[in-house]
DNA sequence: CCTACCGATCGGTAGG
DNA sequence: CCTACCGATCGGTAGG
């Protein structure tokens, strides 16, 4: 719930290049960076000079690897969505019970915006800043993404094995409260990813009013 | 959960003036003006000549009337964070029981975010852009407020009325929700801001396992 | 409240 | 992969 995640950079001259390193790694170096970035000063504020300055070249010279700020901004948010609706299809797809499968889906929502916050909270944050066509596929994907969960939620109601009020404000409180870990978790910290997910598990469930240990007063 | 909120303005040459519009109002105006570009287009791509074009003058005229385009997001956020703490003070003032002062605290916060959706989105996605001293000021007020949520849960979980893994991640996890409010919510909608309010209040008291209607297969 | 304008910044291209 | 540089933008000031 805090601020943008917080690094520091140095921008030598002239500097962090491990001399011979593989063109072919140059362009996801230059990502990588441009992630870093983006997450921490915003796209808008990031500049090529910026991030030719972290992979060791100057500003011009990334054209030789990329088209455009753009483009890297396009990939990061594009790819990010694909990731997230793979792994909810590899989430439902070992069990048919509605509970497991809410619950795997949570644990992988909550993992990848634990393992990879930066992509995640650019992902949220700079959705204003994509250009078209890019903007309308990211949307695109994150309406699906949505979709499964709201669909999943009404499953368990006809199912009888959920029960809400509105099936999407549940999922929109499940999806909220995950993308919230991109800007607060820290690995190292009091609890790891696994045991992120799970917890967070825990709680999807109960909002779905599925009965979980923990209760008040020990765990009848 | 969607993008940045959407409106669109019309930006004539010499126009939305009403003429003889008080001078008092002038300053409001030109806030009001620039919380709307903020939300929509971000701080950083907001320029002065767009504020005042909202307002109907030239951008170096807004310097009669503001100190700088900084002051008039520093104001917006720091104003966010008071209104949230002084609604949460109130919010808690009416009862002791530990159950009905979350769940007061959950509607004010969702009402907040309901209500005043670009206040929260900007005070949520600007941070970075704040300058010191004043992204202090804001983080202080922000960590006061979520520690408000968190000594809740533990203080009901010392009474035996509440049941969690962990009150961080617990208001975490419901603080995160609310803030998600402020992406999707649409006035006008399925529902109202009151019926918003309480559903989220019911969710949070799930959250931390308190029993609440609508449990799967009826109502038990 | 306006025009003129300064000083600085930036994405991207040219042409090695 | 670099230097030189274009064209455009922007916050803010000067001086009415």
């Amino acid at each position: 719930m805090s601020g943008s995640p917080g690094e520091t950079y140095e921008r030598p001259h002239r500097p962090p290049r491990p001399e011979g390193a593989p063109a072919a790694d140059r362009r996801s170096g230059i990502r990588e960076a441009a992630l870093r970035l983006f997450a921490t000063q915003s796209y808008r504020s990031t500049t090529m000079t910026d991030i030719g300055a972290v992979v060791g070249m100057r500003g011009p010279s990334l054209y030789k690897h990329v088209a455009s700020k753009h483009e890297l901004l396009a990939e990061i948010m594009i790819g990010t969505m694909e990731q997230l609706i793979a792994d909810n299809t590899a989430a439902v797809a070992g069990t048919d019970d509605v509970r497991e499968q809410l619950r795997r889906s949570v644990e992988a929502h909550i993992r990848y915006h634990a393992r990879h916050r930066l992509e995640a909270f650019v992902g949220n944050r700079e959705i204003g800043s994509l250009e078209q066509p890019d903007q309308d596929r990211v949307l695109a994907r994150r309406s699906d993404y949505e979709r499964r969960f709201r669909e999943l939620i009404e499953r368990g109601m006809a199912e009888r094995a959920f029960g809400v009020q509105s099936a999407r404000i549940a999922s929109y409180s499940i999806l909220d409260m995950g993308i919230g870990v991109a800007s607060w978790f820290r690995e190292g910290g009091e609890f790891t990813v696994d045991q992120l997910a799970y917890q967070y598990g825990d709680i999807a469930l109960r909002i779905v009013g599925v009965r979980t240990p923990d209760v008040p007063g020990g765990d009848q």
